[in-house]
DNA sequence: GCTTATATATAAGAATCTTACATGTAAGGG
DNA sequence: CCCTTACATGTAAGATTCTTATATATAAGC
C-alpha cells in the first residue's frame, strides 16, 4: 500500500471521485477505494469519517441519514453541484504536481 | 501554484531529486525546485529547514557548514547512500499514487 | 545609507493522517 | 442460543507536515 506521508490531501479527490459515480456511504466508500485502485489506496474508516464531516461543511458533500427496512441506519451523502465543480480543478492540480515531480526528476538525469 | 493540501509529501521527493544533482544548500534548493517545476512546486524556507533536519535525521541527506571566502555560512547538503537508495522507491510509490488516482477517475466515467 | 538579494532559523497554528478505543446491528455457523 | 464476522459510525490522542509571521545577519548595487 501507499505510504502514508505521501497520500496526504488525496482523500478529498479519493471521495468527490467515488460519489461521482452516484451517492454512496463512507463505509463503503472505503471499499470502493480500495477496490478500484486495486489496494495502492486504502483509507482507514477513522481518517474517512472526519473528513466527510469537513466536506460537507465546505459544502462539497451532503449527507442524509437513511435507515434500512431492517433499521440499520446509514449516512449516504452525495455530490453538490460545488463538490462537482470542485473535481475538475482539483484533477488537474494533481495533473500539475505529477507533471513537476516528474521534471524535478528529469532534471537530474539530464 | 500547486495548493497546499495536495503537495504533502512532496518536499522529501523534490530535495532528494534536487540534491541527486550535486550538494546544494537550503536557499539553493528552493530556488532550484521552484524553476524547474516552472513555479509549479515551491517551499517557503520555513518549511525547508525543519525538513531538512528531519531528513538529516534519518540518515537520507548529510549537512555541513560552509564558509565562504566573504565570511558568509551555509549548510552544504549532499545524498547519504541511503539517501540515493530511498529515491527509486519513493519515486515508485509517487507512480502508484498517481496510477491508483487515474483509476478512480477511469471507474467513475466508466 | 538604503534597499534588495542571500542565508538560516524559530514559533504558533491548521490540516490530515495514524492507531486505539467505543458502540451497536445483522447474518451465518455450530 | 451463542459466537464470530461483517456492517456501520464515531471519538480521542498523537505524529507529521504544511502555513504565515517573526527574527537575525551578510553582500551587492545604487
Amino acid at each position: 500500500m501507499i505510504g502514508a506521508g505521501i497520500k496526504r490531501g488525496t482523500a478529498e479527490l479519493a471521495i468527490l471521485s467515488v460519489l461521482e459515480e452516484g451517492p454512496l456511504h463512507g463505509y463503503e466508500m472505503a471499499r470502493r477505494i480500495e477496490e478500484q485502485t486495486k489496494g495502492a489506496l486504502r483509507f482507514t474508516l477513522a481518517a474517512l469519517y472526519p473528513m466527510l464531516y469537513r466536506m460537507e461543511q465546505r459544502g462539497w458533500i451532503r449527507g442524509a441519514w437513511e435507515t434500512s427496512p431492517s433499521g440499520r441506519r446509514k449516512r449516504c451523502y452525495r455530490l453538490t453541484p460545488a463538490g462537482k465543480k470542485k473535481l475538475s480543478p482539483l484533477r488537474k492540480e494533481w495533473a500539475e504536481l505529477f507533471g513537476a515531480l516528474k521534471r524535478l526528476t528529469k532534471a537530474a538525469h539530464a
